[in-house]
DNA sequence: CGATTTTGACCCGCGC
DNA sequence: GCGCGGGTCAAAATCG
């Protein structure tokens, strides 16, 4: 079936459900107790409780898929909860103002990669104006941790689109970088990386929030499928110290649909809001209301499929083999 | 043709 | 003040 092709190819991916809930940035954080314990609530709630036909193949709207949970027992699924609010002393070591959240360790089967491109970029010597990255490090920020393929798969309803990738010194695995694609003032972005320390973990982190409704048609927007030329360059490696294909694959699916980050950022709400604009008080918004759904519905899409391999690693041809044989990546969401 | 991905270059924040 | 490393930009390639 279609679905589960995808599902799969998904599944490397997604499933931070969480949508975290949030928190916070930077000033002042919110009682980590509190925190936590909202973010399992809500959490944990929606992943237990929806199915994974639920969350990924097909997407569905969140109001409906919040009708369905209150048919659940939620408290009592709690414990199902996919994933866990790692305590800051974990691995990662979140920062004072982020959360961290983790889920289960999953399978970690796809590994996927991309053929290797030619080579672009910049033009030397041009250079436009950038605004200042002020206070980066007091942005909102919601991190969690989601097993690399865990059947939960989810998708949320957010559109992202990749627009780099980096080599993250002492990891092997690469670090993409996505925006929120349905608005370009939209300052959503989220961090995917793989857990050096946990490989069949994904580290995802969301920044900021969106600053507009979730996007009703996903098709626009995520239908996009790549697929990778048969690249008959098939070189390895490249500079940057071997970002290379696995960094391509990245890229490979990378768009997303996510929500969750923004989950974060509806989840915010009571945090502390953090991040200024949205925040904005949202609650009689619709669009808000939608967000908080989607976070609620615990969808952490995250496409890392460049983060599935590390540097360097054969898992390419592996690639081409097994998962899927058109050695495309797809992931398409159909509302 | 428009949207997205890839990826090298550029820029900036932070630690020393 | 300098260098490192992370984050973002944008040209070129690719895909539907």
């Amino acid at each position: 079936m279609e679905f589960s092709n995808d599902w799969d190819l998904q599944a490397v991916v997604r499933s931070c459900g969480g949508s975290a809930l949030e928190v916070v940035t930077s000033p002042a954080p919110p009682p980590e107790e509190e925190v936590r314990r909202g973010i399992v609530n809500a959490v944990g709630r929606v992943a237990a409780a929806a199915p994974p036909e639920l969350l990924v193949g097909r997407p569905v709207r969140p109001a409906a898929a919040l009708r369905d949970l209150d048919y659940l027992d939620l408290d009592h699924e709690l414990q199902r909860a996919p994933f866990s609010i790692t305590p800051p002393s974990s691995e990662r070591r979140p920062l004072d103002h982020e959360v961290l959240i983790s889920f289960p360790a999953a399978s970690t089967s796809g590994q996927q990669l991309m053929h290797p491109r030619k080579q672009p970029g910049r033009k030397p010597g041009v250079r436009t104006p950038r605004p200042k990255r002020s206070k980066k490090s007091q942005m909102k920020k919601v991190v969690c941790e989601v097993p690399v393929a865990d059947g939960g798969v989810s998708t949320d309803l957010w559109a992202w689109r990749k627009y780099g990738q980096k080599p993250i010194k002492g990891s092997p695995y690469p670090r993409g970088y996505y925006k929120c694609s349905s608005l370009k003032a939209c300052m959503a972005r989220k961090l995917v990386e793989r857990s050096p320390a946990k490989p069949g973990v994904l580290v995802v982190t969301y920044i900021a929030d969106h600053c507009h409704a979730v996007p009703t048609m996903l098709n626009a927007l995520a239908g996009t499928t790549r697929h990778r030329p048969a690249s008959p360059d098939h070189q390895t490696s490249q500079s940057h110290g071997g970002v290379s294909d696995e960094a391509a694959s990245a890229g490979g699916g990378a768009r997303e649909e996510c929500s969750s980050a923004d989950a974060a950022s509806s989840m915010t709400v009571d945090g502390g809001g953090g991040g200024g604009a949205e925040t904005a008080d949202d609650e009689n918004e619709p669009w808000q209301q939608a967000d908080m759904d989607m976070a609620a519905l615990g969808d952490y899409p995250l496409d890392l499929d460049g983060l599935l391999v590390p540097f360097g690693d054969d898992g390419f041809d592996r690639f081409f083999e097994d998962d899927d044989d058109d050695g495309v990546l797809e992931r398409r969401v159909s509302l």
